[in-house]
RNA sequence: GGGAGUUUAGCUCAGCUGGUUCAGAGCAUCUGCCUUACAAGCAGAGGGUCACUGGUUCGAACCCAGUAACUCCCA
């Protein structure tokens, strides 16, 4: 059987996906293993995979493979998140292909066709994660608007409402005018925007009770103005005021006076208030309630009232009393040449400034005055700190606590109502003298309404139910909660065995909105945070640090990258390049090492494969077989490590080192067999443990590949259910330091000798002589076999003395000897070793100036000094064969 | 304007409580190899004033202060 020369992915990973599934490998019931718990944070279930999901699902599932490893019962929970606001949008635009306006609709009709587009494209990024191996229990998937998950969404509103902690109010909230609906502070994104700054002239009123200003022949004085300077004149027609510093020593002739409002003369007050800047603009600030928050604060402390001009769809009403209908940014436009028709504008400047955008829809936020429904977050953002700040919660890395304190100690209300259909309802029923009733169903509704009018002949028909949805993070916030059922049935098996979780995998910039919160609710419905740990992956960005992102298009399309590299190949990519918690800079040659390294592995496969055992061999291989023992021991302690910090990028490394360094170029290349010559017993059946164990330590990393080798006949019969995915990791084993180390001035030695091999351009196919003069007494005579191998030395020798006419080297504190067929250069040699000696007398002066210096001697840990006094004599000792041969270079 | 963070080789990053030859890794680069596991490879090599300026210390990439550049969050 020929077996191809590089690694095809493309059958294995489909062919193992489906035996993983087929065999119930993904499944997880509680038992009497330790749980291991991950809930997936849930994509949008109309979305596509972007670059962000590969990385934080490749992590989920190497954490999640490592700890079914591991003995304990893995379960990765997945599913998907309705996403109100992006997938009402996508329904409504396809409505639109199709004809349909939403507004034409009812809303059963409109759901009826949002449920429809949700069963033909929700869970298509599902089925992406398969491609990449993710070993989630497909059984247990979920989505924020089945059943039960809205069941405990208007359940919770319902327990918060009646702790007190939902309330509905008038607020200022960011409105996109494109979407008609409020969006969260953390939906608004801010960019620096070039705007002008208007610079308007307002009409002082005359005063009519003092007649000052009334000249003395009964004529009226002449105008005058002050002036203001706005970025958004449109909104002049909603101004209830203009405000002034009351230390402005400029305007203290305008104290008390009125002024009207260019262009429809409505006459407002002139207040005072230290709020405004003198040196800003004019210094004279428009005040407009209802059309910005600081000023609303401004109107509430003045008693003004609020004049809203805008329709939800961001056109001026007939509040505006001019330019009715007409979009805010045509209005912006239209207001200034009327005003400078009407000679009061006095001029425009270039100004840059910061305005809010839509994350999703990316138009201008507008600030707007509405009814909404809010969250308190005070008493609930308390615990959720502690938990953090006390270690129950491990932010991992670390940095993010302070971030996260910040936010939680400022936390504003939650405003949880959107103007949208796709979600859960708000389950506020309203009676027809305005009050309203809060309850789970209408049937409860109009009892409680009945109870609360004392009018028992209300019927349902008199109830009108709130038309807004909850905010999505108000379900996905119950989320690792609800997906085990832990609301409808809060003692089930399910949540008693898997909550809290053990480790969240997401992103840095959903931490508030999504993380903080279910430490909320997880605080509140179970009286347990949901997780233990929180990985925060960082944010994939393009070579060039931009973020990836649609709009931009400089992401690739991550089935493209599986197609082109394999799963396991991209899996590699992504871990190589993530530190966790900063952004990663992804470039495709990360997936192309990932590739290079899978291929690497099954060539070494393919090398063991291929020998041919001869069982009357002795086995030469002992040293190298002790060696690769005790390396991979230490290599497993190693990666043990960098996972139990959640460095999966290092752990990645040291898997890759190990596998490529130590197993490939030195391990096989020491015991393999001259070509075509047989192996021996011993040297093969421990090898092929060796790389079982490699196929372990693999697998969470690049899971199809090991599984592909796993069940090679090459490691004997394997029955169905022994797979890669399954075996446990091997324990740590004990670690000898010396075979280590002295395996390390083995390599050494080597790499000496090819170093003279290439700089003496001397083929590796000539063999070399080699001498040592050991002076520490180190057995060179065990490790002849693998230098010679190597190292390609035709004989080796131990001598007494020094070697004369011979490139020379020093190992440890021994001394090497290479006799070659041309005489050496001794100008060229010379300068070599003069070269090393200059380099160990700057080392010695520096290790002798902290040993002489008194108070180095005085504070230094006395373990310090040791080793100084170590470096010393080695030093001291090396130098003194140095010196040596160049004496007798000099002969 | 307020808060947080970053700055180490061409690139992406390690560097734990200051002390091993501590200046590291991978990739890229250069040189030489088609040595039958692998050119998606093998062998070897060269790259850095640890952003800058001061300070603390016997000793600083690491601690402190200031400066600069960049990033993020909030106003």
């Amino acid at each position: 059987m020929s077996i191809s020369k590089t690694y095809l992915p493309k059958e294995t990973e489909e062919k193992w996906y489906s035996y993983w599934l087929k065999h119930d490998f993904f499944k997880s019931v509680p038992d009497e293993r330790e749980p291991y718990t991950i809930v997936i944070p849930p994509p949008n279930v109309t979305g596509v995979l972007h670059m962000g999901h590969m990385l934080n699902n490749t992590i989920q599932d190497v954490l999640v493979r490592r700890a079914r490893m591991k003995g304990k019962n893995a379960c990765w929970v997945p599913g998907t998140d309705h996403a109100s606001i992006a997938t009402e949008a996508k329904v409504v635009a396809m409505l639109k292909e199709r004809g349909i306006s939403k507004k034409d609709l009812t809303r059963p009709e409109f759901l009826a066709y949002a449920w429809e587009w949700k069963e033909k494209y929700g869970g298509i990024i599902l089925e992406q994660l398969k491609k990449l191996g993710a070993s989630c229990d497909w059984d247990r998937t979920r989505f924020t608007m089945d059943e039960d998950l809205s069941e405990a969404v208007i359940d919770t509103f319902i327990h918060l409402y009646k702790k007190g902690w939902i309330y509905r109010g008038v607020r200022m909230v960011n409105w996109d005018p494109q979407g008609k609906t409020a969006v969260s502070d953390e939906e608004v994104i801010r960019k620096e925007v070039n705007q002008k700054l208007y610079y308007i002239n307002y009409e002082v009123a005359q005063s009519e009770d003092t007649g000052a200003d009334k000249n003395e022949t009964g004529n009226p004085a002449p105008r005058t103005y002050l002036t203001i300077a706005t970025t958004r004149p449109e909104t002049i027609m909603a101004d209830a005021a203009i405000c002034i510093n009351p230390n402005d020593e400029r305007y203290l002739h305008l104290h008390g006076k009125r002024v009207f409002i260019p262009l429809i003369n409505r006459e407002i007050p002139v207040i005072l208030d230290e709020y405004v800047t003198m040196d800003f603009g004019t210094g004279c600030l428009k005040v407009t309630p209802a059309h910005d928050l600081n000023d609303y604060e401004l109107g509430q402390k003045h008693n003004l009232p609020v004049i809203d001009i805008l329709n939800d769809d961001g056109t001026l009403n007939e509040k505006a009393q001019i330019l009715v209908g007409v979009d805010r940014f045509a209005a912006r436009k239209k207001i200034a040449v009327l005003l400078e028709e009407a000679g009061a504008l006095a001029k425009v400047e270039d100004y840059k400034s910061q305005i809010g955008f839509s994350e999703r829809t990316d138009a201008v936020i507008e600030p707007k005055l509405s009814m909404q429904w809010f969250c308190k977050m005070s008493e609930m953002a308390k615990p959720a700190l502690d938990y953090v700040l006390n270690g129950e919660v491990n932010l991992i890395p670390d940095k993010f606590v302070n971030t996260y304190r910040h936010w939680m100690e400022n936390v504003r209300d939650w405003n949880i109502s959107r103007q949208l259909w796709w979600g859960q309802q708000i389950p506020a029923w309203y009676l027809p003298n305005g009050e309203f009733v809060i309850a789970k169903n209408i049937d409860e509704a109009l009892t409680e309404a009945k109870l609360k009018t004392q009018n028992s002949n209300l019927s349902a028909a008199d109830l009108k139910q709130d038309e807004d949805v909850v905010d999505t993070w108000f379900s996905s916030w119950l989320w690792p909660i609800s997906v085990f059922d832990g609301f409808k049935d809060p003692d089930n098996a399910d949540i008693n065995y898997y909550y809290p979780t053990n480790d969240l995998v997401t992103a840095p910039e959903i931490l508030f909105f999504w993380v903080a919160r279910m430490i909320m609710a997880g605080h509140e419905f179970r009286g347990q945070a949901p997780f233990k740990n929180v990985y925060l992956t960082g944010i994939v960005r393009d070579k060039l640090g931009r973020k990836m992102s649609k709009s931009l298009g400089n992401s690739p399309d991550p089935l493209d990258l599986i197609e082109k590299y394999g799963a396991d190949g991209v899996r590699v990519g992504m871990l190589l390049c993530s530190p966790a918690g900063n952004d990663l800079m992804f470039d495709e040659s990360y997936c192309e090492q990932g590739r290079n390294f899978a291929n690497k592995v099954w060539n070494a496969f393919k090398l063991i494969k291929g020998w041919e055992v001869d069982e009357n061999l002795s086995n030469p291989n002992q040293i190298a077989i002790e060696w690769f023992g005790n390396r991979f021991n230490q290599a497993l302690a190693e990666i043990e490590t960098q996972f139990g910090q959640y460095k999966l990028s290092e752990a990645l490394m040291a898997t890759y080192k190990l596998v490529w360094d130590d197993f490939c170029a030195w391990y096989l290349e020491m015991i393999k067999p001259a070509y075509q010559q047989p192996i021996d017993k011993a040297t093969y059946d421990v090898t092929i443990q060796y790389f079982e164990n490699i196929m372990k330590v693999l697998h969470p990393f690049i899971p199809f590949l090991s599984e592909e080798l796993w069940h090679d006949e090459l490691f004997g019969e394997r029955d169905e259910m022994d797979c890669c995915i399954v075996a446990q990791l091997p324990n740590i084993g004990e670690i000898n330091a010396q075979t280590l180390n002295h395996l390390e001035i083995v390599k050494i030695i080597i790499t000496q000798i090819r170093n003279i091999r290439n700089t003496k351009q001397i083929s590796p196919k000539e063999a070399l002589d080699l001498s040592v003069k050991i002076n520490s007494g180190l057995p060179y005579q065990q490790y002849e076999p693998i230098i010679t191998k190597l190292a390609n030395i035709g004989t080796f020798s131990v001598v007494n003395d020094k070697v004369n006419g011979a490139i020379n080297f020093i190992a440890s504190t021994d001394e090497f000897y290479v006799p070659l067929s041309e005489n050496v250069d001794p100008v060229a040699e010379r300068t070599r070793l003069e070269k090393e000696k200059e380099y160990l007398l700057g080392f010695l002066k520096s290790v002798n100036a902290k040993l002489n210096n008194e108070r180095f001697m005085a504070n230094a840990k006395p373990e310090v000094i040791d080793i100084e006094q170590k470096k010393r004599a080695d030093a001291e000792a090396k130098l003194a064969i140095l010196e040596e041969n160049l004496t007798t270079l000099a002969d």
